[in-house]
DNA sequence: GTATGTTTCGAACGATCGTTCGAACCCCCG
DNA sequence: CGGGGGTTCGAACGATCGTTCGAAACATAC
């Protein structure tokens, strides 16, 4: 066999919901593969899937191009191996502190604010080797939501529509008095706060804790708070604004 | 005088920040010019900078490269001009919708949601010819938050740095209890959820109303509900939630 | 008509892109 | 020592990239 082409690759990406791969990633799998990964998801969020050429990541691998078109046979599904390898961990967490918290509250629903917690802080402290690597992966997982081609799209709907809907359902529980649209419509406004903070394009506006650990920290209380907020407010009456007062763009 | 240079290209792309362009810019700008930047704005905002080629552009405006590039000198030139032709009017927008809120209140600082909507409603309500092409023009500007490479992130901090420095003034003097930090963060927060709004991403999630300009009507409310309650409760005090609760992803 | 300056085009440049191919390499079992 | 499957590499492929250049097409003024 030329390549291993169903050994690792299509393992992690046929599976269209969270796949089963194990907690360590294939132990045996070459050091080659490893730094292709390491190198394609630093490349990738820094500058995007189109933006990288497959030469860069090869050369900061410091392999050749055959390489890595050996081991993955494409561009697009290194990128997606290199997704893949961040994001299912962080969606395997969630559902699991989701797990938790269903399990430990019983009937009753458990609060909002540990639901958000559940759903936001795995993404923030994304488990990592090193700990100025954790900004990097951040980046490739909101690149995921933000880069616009079909390859990114589907593979991001078919990740998180699980979790989302999970999600959606226990906070639509804890919000009995809101619409499940509402519910919804707020969980989605959650998810661009959040994606937009793990891009990073808020680093640049706002001082950081120089300790990435008490910086996610605060930034998660910050963040828990804000989207509770924005969430109990999803269905209420809202006092009459004028709209007629803004002029020149109401087109 | 082989380029116009210092006619148009410039006279858009080196003020730092809103630039004092006309209202209709030159009218006596040439057609091609024109189909060159609704073409450029269509792509990018579908392909993004890097994955959009200059002869992709030019052939859908109907012209070749060479016209593109005798009339901006540089791809990355006219994704600027691109950019700038939708991105400062409403930033324009948002400013004169500011000072009238601020005239018409006087002294005491205006309400947190007529602030919020001052801000987001002329990004929802983009000026456009057609009804179809503002959901592009959406995508162009949240494009210039998500694209990750340095020719977007200074652009985008110089646009909007006036903005924001403006708008979160006025939203620190609408909640006086509130640290300033507390607002800032909040504050930048918003546009996450504005981004990821217009981005598009929520579409494929969430069944929208058929009309545009209804559709817009009622997600501008959701979005000034839910930013309004989550900058309200910046700086509360929080209400202690287990954090050891969870497991699995504390590293 | 000619002259002048602006706009558009086709052709081509060198560079880089993703991918392919065959030879060399390595390691381990015979 | 010999051989074979799994890896790695350098070289090259055709395609496409952004940019440049000189000539044609154009309008306008004399």
């Amino acid at each position: 066999m030329e390549r291993p082409e169903s050994s690792t690759l299509h393992a992690v990406s046929d599976v269209p919901d969270v796949p089963d791969v194990p907690e360590v990633p294939e132990s045996g799998e070459s050091a080659t593969k490893r730094r292709l990964l390491d190198a394609a998801e630093r490349l990738f969020a820094e500058r995007g899937f189109a933006g990288t050429s497959l030469r860069a990541v090869t050369e900061a691998a410091g392999t050749s191009v055959s390489a890595a078109n050996y081991h993955f046979g494409t561009k697009q599904a290194l990128l997606r191996a290199a997704l893949l390898r961040r994001v299912a961990p962080v969606n395997r967490a969630r559902l699991a502190a989701l797990d938790a918290l269903e399990a430990e509250a019983g009937d009753e629903p458990p609060a909002v604010e540990l639901l958000l917690e559940a759903f936001l802080r795995p993404a923030l402290e994304m488990r990592s080797d090193s700990p100025e690597r954790v900004a990097r992966i951040r980046q490739v997982a909101a690149r995921l939501h933000t880069d616009p081609p079909d390859h990114m799209a589907g593979l991001a709907r078919d990740l998180f529509r699980p979790v989302h809907e999970r999600f959606v359902d226990a906070l639509a529980r804890a919000l009995p008095e809101r619409s499940r649209q509402d519910v919804e419509v707020a969980y989605h406004f959650t998810v661009g706060v959040l994606v937009h903070l793990i891009s990073g394009h808020l680093d640049s506006c706002q001082e950081r804790d120089p300790d990435p650990r008490a910086d996610s920290e605060v930034m998660l209380r910050r963040l828990i708070r804000y989207a509770a907020a924005g969430l109990r407010a999803a269905g209420e009456l809202q006092p009459g604004i004028g709209r007629a007062r803004l002029q020149g763009v109401t087109s």
